[in-house]
DNA sequence: ATTAAATCGATAACAAAGTATCGATATAGA
DNA sequence: TCTATATCGATACTTTGTTATCGATTTAAT
């Protein structure tokens, strides 16, 4: 529902989300002082399980750590880049140019991740042919043609809750094959397409529920 | 990482993640037609197992439900916006007005989930003063006088990665219970603080990942 | 009234993810 | 050079989460 379910190259899903935060860490080290980095060091430093963090990186990485000093730095960044797929690019498109889509658009740091967002789509008249941050926003109607000249695999839902499923229908239908929805709705979607769902609200109901809890507990 | 780890109340933290889809859907229902609805359906919408439909549903709700027609609609929709805290509010503030967090103060939809967002700071004069949906925007030096004297449980983190560990201890000196962090970094908290990461950079990596697998199996 | 179909709840089997342990090995310091 | 220690990688174990099965129960149709 979450996330994707299968577990892809032996990582599991959960490891998946961990890797990010393995690579964001090592990388905001200090290479002088730590051109090594040990397992203990970044479970330490990420609040994981040491064996976790030494079966995580086995699992992306050959370049393997020596006992007593760890794993070289450089290297380990380079095989996270890699195995997350931040050296390739993804060509995407984002449709519904509101409050969240604008934010999205706006944003630089997806580039560093292989997300290039090349244009909006919207179907008020208002904001098309405008552009955020020198991306166009255009009429739904070109949406299919677009994607399929420009072979567009990822599409990204950020329009009304109820508009979602017709949008999806109509990304399915220009060839997208995957799918970050923030739409706070389940999508149906064949079984070739994938879909992230990004839900802040049951985000949200998580963090309200433990929070109670936490609370109830003093 | 991701979640919270602990399961309160019985239930699994996945499990959590699936109740709002379940209210989300039901609420969809047409009343009149579905005033009963029954495991098996609900896990064909939302391409769930029905075993594990039962169980989720069991652990949040006593109504119960009767063989051959199901649960009652109205009171599992009750007993889901009960258990989610839909019902008593969660009193909020956010920091760093910038894309991002202009887009999650002009947001309605938190408010059904039981969250107000009371207003935003930022440390950028051209901004401070102004308001945002209604939502007065202060600067950081009010924070903390604020929080206590609203008894604020709840801060939301949307200001640069690099920023982020320093409000973030603003906000536990200011007796925040709970962060919501967009920020892509870990953070550092005291026990009692909950940290639920909202790593839209994450998501993406795992999304990538999948696709580029999902592409090569054809 | 009886029977057939659908669904429930409980239990049990299975699968996935996380953690502990242990021997092997590389380094730093005696 | 030798020894103590930190860390690795592999394996085994534990916990958590998911799925299958089965008897019991309710409803609707015969
Ligand atoms: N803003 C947030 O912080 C936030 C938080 C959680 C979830 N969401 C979800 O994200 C989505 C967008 O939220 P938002 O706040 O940006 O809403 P918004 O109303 O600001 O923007 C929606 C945009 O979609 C466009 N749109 C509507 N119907 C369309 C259609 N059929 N085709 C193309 N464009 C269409 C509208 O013109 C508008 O520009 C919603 O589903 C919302 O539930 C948003
Ligand atoms: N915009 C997105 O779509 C997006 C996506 C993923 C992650 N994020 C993350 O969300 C955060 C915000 O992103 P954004 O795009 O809104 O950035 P932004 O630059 O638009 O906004 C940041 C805001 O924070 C304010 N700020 C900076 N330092 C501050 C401080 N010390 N105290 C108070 N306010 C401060 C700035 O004045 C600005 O208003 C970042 O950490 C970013 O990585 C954003």
């Amino acid at each position: 529902m979450r996330n994707q379910e299968k577990d892809y190259s032996g990582v599991s899903v959960q490891a998946l989300w961990r890797l990010p935060y393995y690579l964001n860490y090592i990388k905001s080290l200090d290479e002088a002082k730590y051109s090594c980095i040990s397992a203990p060091i970044i479970a330490k430093a990420l609040n994981l399980n040491e064996v976790q963090v030494r079966k995580d990186l086995a699992a992306v990485s050959n370049s393997g750590g020596k006992p007593k000093t760890g794993y070289v730095a450089k290297e380990l960044i380079s095989d996270l880049e890699e195995f997350l797929g931040y050296n390739s690019v993804d060509e995407a498109i984002l449709v519904g140019v509101g409050h969240l889509g604008k934010a999205l658009l706006s944003y630089q740091g997806f580039e560093n991740c292989g997300l290039n967002i090349l244009m909006g789509f919207d179907k008020d008249e208002a904001i098309i042919g405008t552009n955020v941050c020198g991306k166009q926003i255009l009429p739904l109607d070109k949406l299919k043609d677009l994607c399929w000249r420009m072979s567009v695999n990822v599409g990204i839902i950020t329009v009304p809750a109820k508009e979602a499923q017709m949008i999806c229908d109509m990304l399915v239908e220009a060839g997208i094959r995957a799918i970050w929805n923030f739409a706070p709705v389940h999508l149906h979607v064949p079984d070739y397409v994938l879909v992230q769902n990004e839900n802040l609200a049951a985000s949200l109901a998580v963090l309200s529920k433990n929070l109670t809890e936490s609370l109830k507990e003093k």
